[in-house]
DNA sequence: CATGAATGAGCTTTCATTCAT
DNA sequence: CATGAATGAAAGCTCATTCAT
């Protein structure tokens, strides 16, 4: 993959629209090239293939994830405080950009058998989020688990199904009140 | 669809494997057709196309599920003991169908698209257990929630995420684990 | 070919609306199956195949073309009548069969190259008509010509050409002065 | 439709012959590409589908047929004059494209069904000969007739009927009878 | 006699990909 | 650098036909 300018590069993620509505398989390199003004063969000037520009898309996600984890992590307070504004940061991601979040959990399937994806999926959010699990326990704000990885990734089917869902069905507005929700839930579960 | 004999149902349950494997897009009716030993004329005598077998795997996986759930749901006890019965019902699932379960999750993307999945999904498990939530506030063994249908949603993102995590990186004698972790997750979050 | 029963035989012959309306080739015996209420294997006990059953529709009509035109030549009056004759009597077979002949003539290709059909055409009007222009020129009522079977052929085409035109186009009713200016076009040509 | 460069639209002219000898359904787009040697996929690009090379045959077939009798119809004399320049230049037509003339009327029925050919048809003979006869009553060399465009199609099915018939059996030479005998059937008919 | 069930053998069409310019 | 033109390599799907009952 060559380095894109960066208009191209704009060009290249509003794909990610296509692909969230169609889902990989059935969008063409036609379609991309159309919907995004992109000669095909131009396409392939700057990518090896078809799944490359799945791989750009979700590496490009999972960056941002990325980012908005660490951020969230090195906030101030007790590992439950950060562990919230971890969850909210992620969700953040899925309100900005929903079309390639939602490309991403659709296209699960396929992005867990890029080994890049996978990589970069557990670095984003389920390492960080463990060793947030883990901290907690010691400054005494989580309590203990056997499995902290487990858990973490537990966190992350929430946090993803219960975006995705938001995002696909309800208007924006109200990540907020899907937050709020989420986090009582993540941090105190349901019992009474 | 035409009704499937039951030699032919099973046959074509045992092609999950390969849409596991592969995803749905990337498993060829060949494929299917060379795997269960059903000549590809006679599965379009029985299926509508490609994607009418991916529906029914889906839906037969989906049944199980609703099956399951509903088991758990009339087990005694609060509304919080009958939420631990039902998670281990869904995990069960997951053991007893393995690769179906897994294709479910890595096809998401298709699954959504297909009204009658996301309808049985529902069906099968986001709405039992957000009445079994609504339940369990009036039986006082759960908190009250804003929104019970989000947290049902939560549940089943954090049961099937973890559980397809299990599945396919761990050996089964596992999921006795992977239950009380989750169970304890969803009953209790993750506070001290 | 087996004998058809009597219902079968109607039921069959049905069948030219669909074929007129689709050609042979489009038509599948599925379609014929479902129009008839004849299951397809039915048709294929009584008929040796889908070519067979074409044959069968145009054998019939062309029977019946051979046995008008038989008859008008029987009628007295000098060649040119029985000629006039010939050609109303041939009009008035794709009156009477509008949807066969319409088959007929649009699997035109199709039918040439089955050889009992191309016999029978010949047999039904182009050689009887061949020798009543001959036996015209002997009794004085039709002019000499280098190639009567040419002109016969001319005269057939004129024939069914118009007549399908107008049964395709035109109310029915119609076919009466169809028959009078072609009988006209053919006896007398369009000079002054 | 793409434009076709030059090379290619010579060759695709010349699969009229496969397809009047098979017809188009018997006609596999494998040996049009084999015969061609222009590759199926190539065909594909600058065809939508089968039924589109048909429609271009058929569409050049008619163009020569359009500009012969326009052609003819421009030439001095009488309207009598001018018709059998036209059937003439019709015939040569034949002469010229022999297997395409061919295809054209074997594949009759589907050419019906496409609309863009049957107003070409019309365009190309049927008006301009209904004009020259409508012409010909002015000039006093044609009689009058009720119905000129019935009588045009009768011209049209006469002509092509037995023009066909000439090219499939005879050899060309004798394009000249077969034009002479049938130019005096359709002025003078065949009476004495 | 009739027919539901099953299938062999293809065929059209699609599309990712290439490469000369 | 970018791209229009061209194509190799499938793959989904169809359908005439068969045959056990």
């Amino acid at each position: 993959m060559r380095t894109l300018p960066a208009p191209m590069r704009e060009k290249v993620l509003a794909a990610a629209d296509l692909i969230a509505e169609h889902g990989l398989d059935a969008t063409k390199m036609e379609d991309i090239a159309a919907s995004t003004g992109v000669p095909k063969a131009t396409l392939y000037y700057y990518f090896e293939g078809k799944e490359e520009i799945l791989t750009f898309l979700f590496t490009e996600i999972l960056d941002e994830v990325r980012q908005a984890v660490a951020g969230a992590l090195q906030s101030g307070g007790t590992a439950a405080q950060r562990l919230e504004a971890t969850i909210v940061a992620h969700l953040r991601v899925f309100e900005r950009f929903p079309m390639a979040s939602r490309a991403l959990q659709f296209d699960l399937g396929r992005a867990a058998r890029i080994p890049l994806i996978a990589e970069r999926t557990d670095a984003a959010f389920v390492n960080p989020v463990r060793d947030l699990l883990v901290e907690g326990v010691l400054d005494g704000s989580l309590r203990e688990m056997d499995h902290p990885t487990l858990v973490a990734t537990a966190i992350l089917g929430a946090v993803t199904t219960t975006g995705i869902n938001a995002l696909t069905i309800q208007p924006r507005r109200q990540l907020r009140r899907v937050a709020t929700e989420l986090v009582r839930f993540v941090l105190a579960g349901v019992t009474a």
